[in-house]
DNA sequence: GATGAATGAGTTTTCATTCAT
DNA sequence: AATGAATGAAAACTCATTCAT
């Protein structure tokens, strides 16, 4: 990866993120890099190849987040983890998941395949804490998860330590 | 509204519900709707006026799911009916709130208008029952109101009864 | 059909036959039309439906021409008519036929619907007339026309009318 | 020349006369013949300058059919090597041809240099056989010659051997 | 000789909007 | 109120060509 794609790349996911995918032309894109357009062209094929680039880019560095999250054994650190998770993801990484959720609304169809591996580990670990309904219970961690990672991102709320300790007081963790 | 004016509403509602604002031409809008392009402008201006139309005539009927709320006096009935608004939406509005929640996005800075009354009458009735922090409590609830409509918008989940079960669990109601 | 639609048809089909299809830009056709590029597209929906508006166009006006020969019956009268065709192309009709001539080469599958009924025209005259293959004499007499034609096109010989002399004397018309 | 130059050359003539000039970019050709965009321009100046050797590398070759005839001096025999020519092309100069009878339409002025000569022999051959018009017999030769060699190149007729023999009997060839 | 990143001008196409009817 | 022709600006994308390596 040239420094210029590396430019476009990560110029490209601040505008997206910031006026979303659709109002963001390429050509704004290409002047806000410091690069001609048909770069972003020869580079990423098409406008939809960048998004898919960025998306990839950004779906790399998320891993590193989730990961240990997955090795992990204790059930009570498992749920602590997740639901601690959107106050642990890098600032820097901020306007990849804006993009990201702002996408979700205009995909035809969900796409589970980023969720699925966690709420796999969350219900295996209800179901070790003997909850009645761990598939209820995982789902209902990934929604808060969405939804403190929502008022994050928005900025909505400045008090999210104190909800994250009435959330984690929920789950006596 | 003439018979026209609100076949263009509607059906700038459901595609812009479904594509996304940016994404929907004016001129898609109008060969939907079955009326000619000029016709959109001269009832609303332009655009964005069209969008403005679409949310004034959302909020209305969403103020009568709001509205029984604010009145009530009981705490546990307030937390309760909050947490159960998401499920009592007629499918009929899922539009207008998917379009909501996608623009939130997009906004510069954050619209609190509409959740503020609710967030009052929160901290109200979570003080009341003697909750330690009642601002981060009536907080959370918001965040989990937004959580699990965008599960429900956006047919994430199937079990979202048994969820609510567990959500409500939570709150020992 | 609109005063500028008609315009851009005819001022297309000019700078078709002149310049060629792909040398010649939407741009340079809307500004040679006098009209925006954009009603090239809003009547026409992209270039190719242009050029096919253009192909029915000329097609009607071609339909003219090669008309009367096939009611013709006497199988003389039709091979003269035949080889005389080039000859009967109104000056106006120039443009359509360099067009069409000069996209030939550039189709995939060679298109005989429009030489077919002439062909089965001449085939019956020649086998009226006890030629030993009147296939092969039909044939013959496209291709004579084709380069007939071509010759007036482009312009290649002064002395048409003398070689349509010679062409007509091996027939014995 | 180079293995990598001649591999341009061919890849574009193939290309070219397959799609038409204008219609075939550049990148095109260095993606078909497996080399860097930038080795065209090295090699061939700009894409003008592509064509040219294309048709340079053509002629030399055609020059072979050619010429035989042009040291003809039995009247007859020439006109029938003449009317025999589009035959004798080997198929894989095929391309070379097509190529050249698609840039005819677009040329502005009628390019004779590469006619002339056969027309002249033609003229001298048709003079010593008491034709009464040698000229225009001569010219309805290069006519006929390029009716069948079209009709040839786009596949048109599969009857291509019976239609030469007709054309040769209205010689007595 | 050969590559491929990079460019600027151009191409096709879409868009929001206006206006005469 | 309603149409649809028309526009100018901008969108996405392509192209021939250059140049550092």
């Amino acid at each position: 990866m040239t420094e210029k794609q590396e430019k476009i790349l990560t110029t490209a996911l601040q505008l997206f993120a910031d006026k979303g995918y659709d109002a963001t032309s390429t050509s704004k894109v290409a002047k806000a890099a410091g690069v001609s357009e048909g770069l972003i062209f020869r580079h990423f094929g098409n406008k939809e190849g960048l998004l898919n680039a960025i998306k990839q880019y950004g779906m790399e560095k998320a891993a590193l987040v989730m990961g240990p999250i997955l090795e992990e054994e204790d059930p009570k650190k498992i749920i602590k983890a997740a639901l601690e998770m959107p106050f642990c993801i890098p600032k820097n990484q901020d306007p990849f998941w804006k993009l990201l959720y702002a996408l979700k609304w205009q995909e035809d169809i969900y796409d589970n395949s980023m969720s699925d591996p966690l709420r796999h580990k969350l219900e295996g670990a209800f179901a070790k804490l003997k909850y009645k309904n761990p598939e209820a219970e995982a789902e209902l961690v990934l929604i808060l998860i969405d939804g403190v990672a929502t008022s994050i991102l928005l900025r909505k709320c400045e008090n999210s330590e104190q909800v994250m300790q009435s959330v984690l007081a929920k789950y006596e963790l």
